[in-house]
DNA sequence: ACTACGTCCTGCTTGC
DNA sequence: TGCAAGCAGGACGTAG
């Protein structure tokens, strides 16, 4: 899983490994993780070969690289990818799909098995990329809008949960962290925006924070490189849920089962008397 | 403008 | 034992 926290982890791993080198060399090992950088992998690796990294940034779960030329190299870890550094003459990883050679810093390598993920050069994208600009901040930003977020939850008619996982609205929550927070809110995914209080989203933003504050917690001290482990979760994902991933456990609350119902061709997990089903309003 | 859904990927797990 | 279907999921494109 490549939640908020863990690109965290990731970003400061490159503020720390990264930031200030040159990059010497560029190989584009398969073309897929490159396919958002339209003009091609060979302009990829031209627009970022002889650069020197000036910057490591986050917004939601992209990350972006500042280079000396104004651009930045753009980047989304997906599923399943991970950023790598290596020693120079290390053994390519199963699924390394980029390399770059760092000048007397050994290897940044791009490995994503599922390929979900992907970097491209945004153009004069050192401040903030074009490409994430119509993304919200993350709930983490100190410039994130609380009252703004307040406001647009409570115009949209969609189900909370669908919100929750709108780019547009708040970024960096994904599956995980919706139904984390949601059951810490005690609101089930399914209410309408439109139907929720002003304190029930100041309470379910809080605690969608306070399910990332824990998880950064735990991934933050457990990483200190880059490196993440092969399966990709941290110890938070083994200990700390409470209800993604739990069907059929009791609710560590009021002991009912943990249920799943089919959402978005996933899965949402609550707890059904905790996070009750909103009634049916009928039509008139 | 808002809303909802299919699609892309690979490998592990499940079921017959 | 073998094979196929199911499942995981972020973000984008497209359709309604």
């Amino acid at each position: 899983m490549r939640e908020l926290p863990e690109v965290e982890v990731v970003r400061r791993g490159l503020e720390a490994h990264v930031v200030g080198r040159r990059i010497d060399r560029v190989d584009v090992l398969h073309p897929r993780p490159v396919r958002r950088h339209l003009a091609g992998a060979l302009d990829f690796a031209a627009l970022t070969t002889g650069r020197t990294v000036l910057g490591a940034r986050r917004r939601g779960k992209y990350l972006w690289l500042p280079l000396d030329s104004g651009d930045a190299v753009l980047g989304h870890l997906g599923m399943s990818g991970q950023m790598l550094v290596q020693p120079a003459g290390a053994p390519d990883e199963r699924h390394l799909r980029v390399r770059f050679t760092l000048h007397g810093a050994g290897e940044l390598r791009f490995v994503d098995q599922r390929m979900f993920g992907g970097l491209s050069v945004s153009p004069g994208g050192a401040e903030l990329p074009a490409e994430i600009a119509h993304i919200a901040r993350d709930p983490v930003d100190p410039l994130f809008d609380d009252d703004a977020f307040v406001a647009a939850v409570r115009r949209r008619a969609s189900g909370v949960k669908r919100i929750l996982l709108d780019q547009t609205v708040v970024s960096g929550v994904g599956n995980i962290y919706a139904d984390e927070a949601l059951w810490r809110a005690r609101l089930h995914g399914e209410r309408p925006g439109t139907r929720l209080r002003r304190t029930d989203v100041q309470r379910l933003l809080a605690d969608v924070r306070g399910v990332m504050a824990a998880a950064l917690d735990q991934g933050g001290t457990s990483f200190d490189a880059l490196y993440v482990n092969v399966n990709g979760e941290s110890g938070y994902f083994d200990r700390s849920l409470h209800a993604y991933g739990q069907e059929g456990r009791p609710c560590e609350r009021c002991g009912t089962p943990i249920v799943r119902v089919a959402f978005m061709n996933r899965s949402s997990y609550f707890c059904p008397v905790c996070q009750p089903q909103p009634r049916v309003r009928r039509a008139s």
